[in-house]
DNA sequence: GATCTATTTCGATATCTATCTAATTAGACC
DNA sequence: GGTCTAATTAGATAGATATCGAAATAGATC
């Protein structure tokens, strides 16, 4: 159980999210029971009940024992309680997000406010501008120190407004600042992920 | 929590069972997102993830946060803790059975073997054969003490074979005998269920 | 071997649901 | 007020699935 992708985890949910089969599981809890028994006290028809029954099986939930030609269906009620011990733990599912790719959203925003190395406009929404800032934060070296003069020479082949942008990468810390000289900051220590 | 009917209990089971609205939660547990950005990373269309957003919203999953008309979206961590946690535990299971009408099947296999006070034939398998023996116990009296003479003859009003069926009823516990002298036998001692 | 019964398998159908497009709502900004 | 953007709602469609009837399988009995 210890590793399970996104399909087999949907899958096992996929199989307990279901009234007949959550009462399948109930009814051969406390003594087995055969197909048309069960099918009887469900009002369902047989072959509902034993497709059904072979889908519990096939995730070991059930096993099953055969008098003559009856099929006695039982509870295995360790795997039950193995399963919904481990099944939607709140660990996995933030691993879920592990593998989507998180950066196509940001590569929009990208498109959509550049037109090359021209920002046409400046983004109101704080998401969006962090966005923007990462960018423009990155047209600075690392380790580098830049004079105000190159700060807003740079910023200024982007956008005129140089001045709120220097000021927003400062308060995003993405870059910092000390008596007049500026300097790139690591991405660890910034606000912007 | 405490007490939850089935039908809920399906409902928040299917909620989970969807890759798109698992990998929604994953996305927002460790930071809030838009609807936009949510959009983008998963490669579906808006109203698609605003929809499956929805039902999370009212089963109380995530919460919103509006910013402009952008809205933002985050994880209830403890909501989903407390959802995994009791969700599908296997008290409940058992517990799905107890409104079931576990009835249904013993009255088919009375009427099955049964014609008015007439067995036309003894079940060859075990639990058939249990129900049955169970209706002929209940044609002797609580407390009343027979001679095999009369327990012969009161069989014998519904299968010719008393002396196998007599034999049955003993092994079942549904009566009990001594020096010749026969009883019935409380319900809550019998195998028979 | 023929027959009967319980179950399973197969194929069809009807319902449910995830997704989409189009239209509507709502907020921000000019 | 008009326009633009983001989100939601409404309506339509395609794909999945629960259920059933009919046919096939398998064991037991005669």
């Amino acid at each position: 159980m210890e590793t399970m992708d996104v399909q087999t985890l949907v899958s096992h949910l996929k199989l307990l999210a279901n009234e007949a089969r959550l009462k399948l599981l109930g009814l051969v809890a406390t003594q087995e029971r055969s197909v048309g028994e069960l099918a009887e006290i469900m009002e369902l028809k047989e072959p509902t009940v034993s497709h059904h029954l072979a889908r519990l099986s096939e995730a070991g939930l059930v096993s099953m024992r055969r008098e003559g030609n009856v099929h006695f269906y039982a509870l295995c009620a360790d795997r039950l309680q193995q399963l919904s011990r481990d099944l939607v733990t709140p660990e996995k599912v933030t691993s879920l997000a592990e593998h989507a790719d998180t950066g196509a959203w940001e590569r929009k925003v990208l498109q959509t406010y550049l037109q090359g190395e021209r920002l046409t406009k400046i983004p109101d929404v704080r998401k969006k501008r962090d966005v923007i800032l990462v960018w423009l934060a990155d047209r600075f070296e690392h380790g580098r120190r830049y004079a105000e003069r190159e700060v807003n020479e740079i910023i200024g082949r982007s956008h005129p407004d140089f001045a709120t942008l220097r000021r927003e990468l400062i308060g995003a810390r993405l870059m910092a600042r000390e008596s007049g000289v500026y300097w790139r900051v690591e991405a660890e220590e910034s606000v912007a992920a």
